[in-house]
DNA sequence: TAAGATAAGAGGGACAT
DNA sequence: ATGTCAGTCTTATCTTA
């Protein structure tokens, strides 16, 4: 009845990323993750929950009945062909029917409704699910960030907020969500790029839902970016170190609102890397973030302006 | 070839009507 | 609700060193 899908747990017993074969896994410091430096594959999840899919959404579920729905089987069995109780107080014969069975009656066709809006949510839900198992393997976030991207679904769900929207641009900005919650750098760009909606279309989804889940974003911080950009890249520690400690000065300058922190956390990198002549291209950099050249260049410029450096 | 400059266009937030 | 405005980012093209 419930097949479990199993978790892909990728084999770290040699220690050897299991994407790349690179040997260099670092600990994620705050996410307990141990993240591969050269791919930036999450390798290792500290996560609680290994189990099957279905068990990764209860937490939230605890107190709520509707968890001891039957999620596949109830969708299945009934596919649109189920007799329907029709409002009618006669039997078969056409004689009035006792009190008793039609309070029955009424109380049977209730229930009959009930289960069809519950089938039809729990339908949505696991296509939804699955959608966000699929995105989440493919942007490599840990289970715990796939949890949360599934709570937001669900709450945007029993809002209403999925009526009239593809189910899958509304799971990409759950994930997106859920990222930008825990302060994982995942970009808009990256998550939409593994999907089928438009990343317009993730975008604006995310914006309804940030709105109408009135979810309280903690502000992006391109100080996170660095070791993303500097991993694909090969950058060593000195220079990142050097990155961050410039996007501090820019923060306490307040020269950051309003800007990309992929482009900030780029810029702050190459002025870096020119300090100390190590020198890589606007272009390889912009690559490997996401973002234009010209992007970079702009926040460089503004950088060394608001630093007063010369580079 | 890398980097800088410039222009046009897209998309969204703030604010007024 | 709709329109306007300033600001950001992107794409494209040309110039400079």
């Amino acid at each position: 009845m419930l097949k479990a899908r199993t978790q892909e747990v990728p084999d770290i017993s040699k220690d050897r990323c299991p994407e790349c074969g690179s040997d260099s896994l670092i600990e994620d410091y705050e996410l307990g993750e141990v993240v591969c430096s050269n791919c930036g594959l999450v390798v290792k999840v500290n996560a609680l929950d290994n189990g099957p899919e279905w068990r990764a959404f209860s937490a939230e579920e605890r107190d709520s009945r509707s968890r001891v729905g039957v999620p596949l089987s109830f969708s299945i069995h009934d596919k649109g062909l189920s007799t329907v109780i029709e409002q009618v107080n006669k039997d078969a014969l056409g004689r009035e029917l006792p009190l008793h069975t039609r309070i029955e009656m009424l109380r049977l066709r209730k229930w009959q409704i009930r289960s069809r809006i519950h089938s039809s949510m729990e339908r949505n839900l696991s296509q939804a699910m699955a959608e966000i198992d699929r995105l989440s393997d493919k942007v490599h976030v840990p289970a715990s960030i796939k949890e949360e991207a599934a709570l937001v679904y669900r709450k945007a769900l029993e809002r209403g907020l999925v009526r009239g929207r593809s189910i899958t641009a509304i799971a990409a900005a759950s994930l997106y969500a859920a990222c930008r919650l825990t302060e994982t750098p995942r970009t808009l760009k990256e998550i939409a790029g593994v999907c089928l909606a438009k990343e317009k279309d993730v975008a604006r989804c995310y914006r309804l839902l940030v709105k109408e889940l009135e979810l309280k974003m903690p502000i992006a911080d391109p100080v996170r970016c660095v070791p993303k950009i500097a991993s694909r890249l090969q950058i060593s520690e000195k220079i990142q170190q050097m990155a961050v400690e410039i996007l501090h000065e820019c923060q306490k300058r307040k020269i950051a609102s309003g800007k990309d922190p992929m482009g900030l956390a780029s810029a702050a990198i190459y002025i870096a890397l020119c300090l100390e002549s190590e020198k890589r291209t606007q272009k390889e950099i912009a690559k490997v973030a996401g973002v234009t050249e010209v992007t970079i260049r702009n926040r460089y410029n503004g950088l060394r302006e608001a630093l007063g450096l010369e580079v």
